[in-house]
DNA sequence: CATCTTTGACTGAATGTTCAGTCTAGAAAC
DNA sequence: GTTTCTAGACTGAACATTCAGTCAAAGATG
C-alpha cells in the first residue's frame, strides 16, 4: 500500500531531503560515473547517513534511476523557460545549441555532460532508462521540429524539412556534446558553437554572424533562476 | 606435428587464449555492460576457470581495457582496408557512412554499437581510454578530412573547409549512432544513413541518388575475411 | 628407448574486501 | 505518546584475486 506514497507525501522536510539527495547523486554520478556511485558517497556528501537514503529511496537502483529522472525532466523545462523567453526564431535556436555547447559561468564544475554519456549508457541496458530517453530525446526533436516551422512562416528561414531537420541538428548537438564532455582538443565548447551555428545559418538560409557569444563562454538569455545543470 | 592442442574442449594455445578472452570480453560488454562484466562471465563463455583469465591478465581491469584496445584497432584497420578498396572519394564516404550506421548482415547480433557507449562512458574517467579514444577520434577525422580533399583534387567535390566539415561529419556520425544503438523507433538505421548521405551530398555538392543500400540492410563494399565486428 | 625433470596451462578451493540493505534504538516532531 | 527521522553497528552476498597444486607435453639423460 505505501509504495511511494510516505515519501512525497510528507512534511516539507522530508521533500527537501529527497530532493537534496538527488542533487548528490547527480553530483556523485558526474564525477564517479554511474556505476562506481554508491550510496556512501551520496551520504557523505551532505552529511547523513547511508541508512537514510534507504530510508528515502527503497533502493539504490530507485536512488539512481529517479536521480535520472529528476535530471530528466530539469533539463526539459529549463529548455522550454528559456525557448519562451526568445522573441525570435533564429534566437531561440541559437539558445538550444548555446545550451548544448556552452557551459554555464554559473554552473557548478564541468560536471554534467558526461551525465549524458552514463545517461546513454544506462539506457542501453535498462528499460526504464531508455523509455526515458527516447521520449526526451522525441520531445527535444518536436522542440527543434517546431520551431523551425514557426521560423519559415515568419519568413526567418529557409523552407526544408523540418522533422528531418530536427533529427539532424539533435543528432549533431549529441555527437559535439561527446566531444565536448570528454574534453577533446580539437573540439571545444566554441568552435562546436560556431559550427553548429554556420551549418544551421546555412541549412536555414539565415544570416549569422560570429558572435561573441562562444568567446565569453555561458550563454545571456536566460539564467533566472538557481537551476545548476548545464550539460546536455 | 602435435597441433592436436586446438582440440575443442581440451587446453588452448596460449597465444588464440588471449584472443579468445578479449574477444569474449567484448561480447560480454556488449550483452551486459562494461560496468556489470564480470571475470566469471568472460570465463564461462569459453568454457575456463576465472582463474585462468587472471592469468593471462593480471587483473580485472587490465583484460577489459585491453578489450577496449582490441576493439578500437579492429575497428580502425577494418575501416582503413575498406577505403583502399574504393576508387572514388564518393564512395569511400558512403562506406564510411555506412559503417557507422548499417548493420552488416554477417555480423552477430545487433550488440556492438552499444560498445561505444561503454568506450565513451569510461573514456570520461579513465584516462587511458581516453586517450585511445581522442587518438581513434582524430585519425577517423583525418580519414575523413583527407578524403575530402582528395575529392576536392580530383573535382568530385566542392570546396570547404575540409577540417570543419571532417568534425561536423564525425560528430554527426557518432550522434546517429547513438540513436542506432539505442533502438530509436524514429532514428533507424536506414532512415540516419539517408539522412546523412543527403547532408553530405548537399555540403560537398555532388549528386547522390537514393542508394538501395539502406534498404538491403549491408554494406557491399568490402566484406573478406571474417572479421565479425561492426558497430560504431 | 625408458626414465626423470622441467615448464606452462590450468583448476578448485580459500581469502579478503567492498557494499547494499537490515536492525535497533535514540531523538525530534506533532 | 505515537509517528517520523536519523544514525551506528551489523549481516550477507557477490566477486576479484590468491594459492597450492594437477596434468600433460617437451626436453634431457642414460
Amino acid at each position: 500500500m505505501t509504495d511511494t506514497a510516505q515519501a512525497a507525501r510528507g512534511p516539507g522536510t522530508a521533500d527537501s531531503r529527497r530532493e537534496q539527495m538527488l542533487r548528490a547523486a547527480l553530483e556523485v554520478i558526474a564525477e564517479r560515473g554511474y556505476a562506481d556511485t554508491r550510496i556512501a558517497d551520496v551520504a557523505e556528501r551532505i552529511g547523513i547517513s547511508p541508512a537514510l537514503v534507504i530510508y528515502y529511496f527503497k533502493t539504490k537502483d530507485q536512488l539512481l534511476t529517479e536521480s535520472i529522472r529528476y535530471l530528466d525532466n530539469i533539463w526539459y523545462a529549463d529548455g522550454q523557460r528559456r525557448m519562451a523567453e526568445l522573441p525570435t526564431a533564429a534566437a531561440r535556436i541559437e539558445e538550444i545549441v548555446a545550451m548544448s555547447c556552452l557551459p554555464e559561468a554559473d554552473a557548478e564544475p564541468r560536471s554534467s555532460w558526461t551525465l549524458w554519456l552514463d545517461f546513454w549508457t544506462l539506457a542501453a541496458r535498462n528499460p526504464e532508462v531508455a523509455g526515458l530517453r527516447q521520449r526526451d530525446d522525441e520531445r527535444w526533436r518536436e522542440m527543434v521540429s517546431s520551431l523551425v516551422t514557426d521560423g519559415q512562416e515568419a519568413g526567418e528561414f529557409r523552407v526544408v524539412d523540418a522533422d528531418n531537420f530536427a533529427i539532424l541538428l539533435c543528432s549533431l548537438l549529441d555527437g559535439l556534446a561527446i566531444q565536448i564532455a570528454l574534453d577533446d582538443p580539437v573540439v571545444g565548447p566554441a568552435r562546436a558553437f560556431d559550427l553548429c551555428m554556420q551549418f544551421i545559418a546555412e541549412q536555414l538560409g539565415f544570416e549569422w554572424k560570429d558572435s561573441q557569444r562562444a568567446r565569453n563562454g555561458g550563454h545571456q538569455a536566460g539564467q533566472s533562476n538557481g537551476a545548476r545543470q548545464k550539460g546536455r
